[in-house]
DNA sequence: CGATCTACCTGATGGC
DNA sequence: TGCCATCAGGTAGATC
């Protein structure tokens, strides 16, 4: 579910939260949450007696550096949460998986009932700035923003259908199956257009409505859906999804031209898009 | 190379 | 009330 701007939003709140607490002791009870390790033990030692140094992100992934230069891997998947909670005593939710307490009290707990999210530790790569396990990731459109002739450049060097090609985090890092909905309104583009088929004034377009539509999502601290599923590390719900113009929105007046939100299945997810804007 | 399907999981929801 | 099908913000791998 979280896609980069709840990704960020809890990166923001970790930052200001986290950042020099000591880790005093972990525990693991969800094994495949930590699956990348042999065995638990290994992803609990590397994490035990270690500060916290910083966070940063990659798409979808949060990094917590830790202060011998390992980093601290985590991906929400689906139903991933972060939680921030003010003493171990407070009530552990249903799946909870991993559970970091820190030395000047309080944890944070990976809860995930779906298990498709993961945490792992792992070591910088000096020379790519990049942890070897990101390293198919393409450029995070906030984090790393590259220049709309070079992102028009990538656009026509590939034939694919923009919906699956902003989904693809080889390409762009951090858009799901959300914002491509909402980038796509945005530009005025239709899900199934070729990416090569582009002119340059819709390839801005698509520029533009990638980084606006992320952008204004982090200032409303992302989507909450109707099963709340998201929420950041203090357990609150993000506002944006008030603000959707198609996702979530089907047979609903668009909130430009008033024709009905149509929503399609494309490889087996759903698409919402209005076609009168979007063409 | 690009598109489509499957698997990995649990939980909520709606129809009958 | 139960049962079944369908759906869900993700990713990786197989197959055509």
């Amino acid at each position: 579910m979280p896609e980069l701007p709840e990704v960020e939003t809890i990166r923001r709140d970790l930052e200001k939260d986290a950042v020099s607490k000591k880790i005093k002791s972990v525990s693991v009870t969800g094994k495949r949450s930590t699956r990348r390790h042999p065995a638990p033990q290994d992803f609990i030692n590397r994490l035990e007696g270690r500060k916290i140094a910083g966070v940063t992100r990659k798409g979808k992934y949060l990094l917590i550096r830790l202060d011998n230069k390992d980093v601290l891997v985590t991906h929400l998947g689906m139903s991933g949460q972060l939680q921030r909670v003010k003493s171990p005593k407070d009530p552990e939710e249903p799946h909870t998986h991993v559970v970091i307490t820190f030395t000047q009290g309080g944890q944070l707990r990976f809860v995930d009932p779906r298990t498709f999210g993961e945490m792992f530790v792992t070591s910088e790569d000096g020379l790519v700035a990049d942890v070897p396990e990101l390293a198919h990731l393409g450029f995070d459109p906030l984090d790393a923003a590259i220049s709309w002739t070079e992102f028009a450049r990538m656009l026509m060097q590939r034939r694919a259908m923009l919906k699956p090609l902003l989904m693809d985090q080889e390409f762009v890092a951090g858009i799901g199956n959300m914002y491509a909905d909402e980038i796509l309104f945005a530009a005025g583009l239709r899900h199934d257009r070729i990416s090569n088929s582009l002119t340059a004034q819709e390839i801005r377009r698509l520029y533009r409505g990638m980084v606006e539509t992320l952008t204004e999502a982090i200032k409303h601290r992302g989507s909450s859906l109707a099963d709340e599923q998201y929420r950041d590390i203090f357990g609150d719900s993000g506002d944006f999804q008030s603000l959707h113009r198609v996702y979530d929105r089907e047979g609903q007046p668009c909130r430009r031209c008033r024709a009905v939100v149509v929503r399609e299945k494309v490889a087996g997810r759903s698409t919402y898009f209005c076609p009168q804007c979007q063409v």
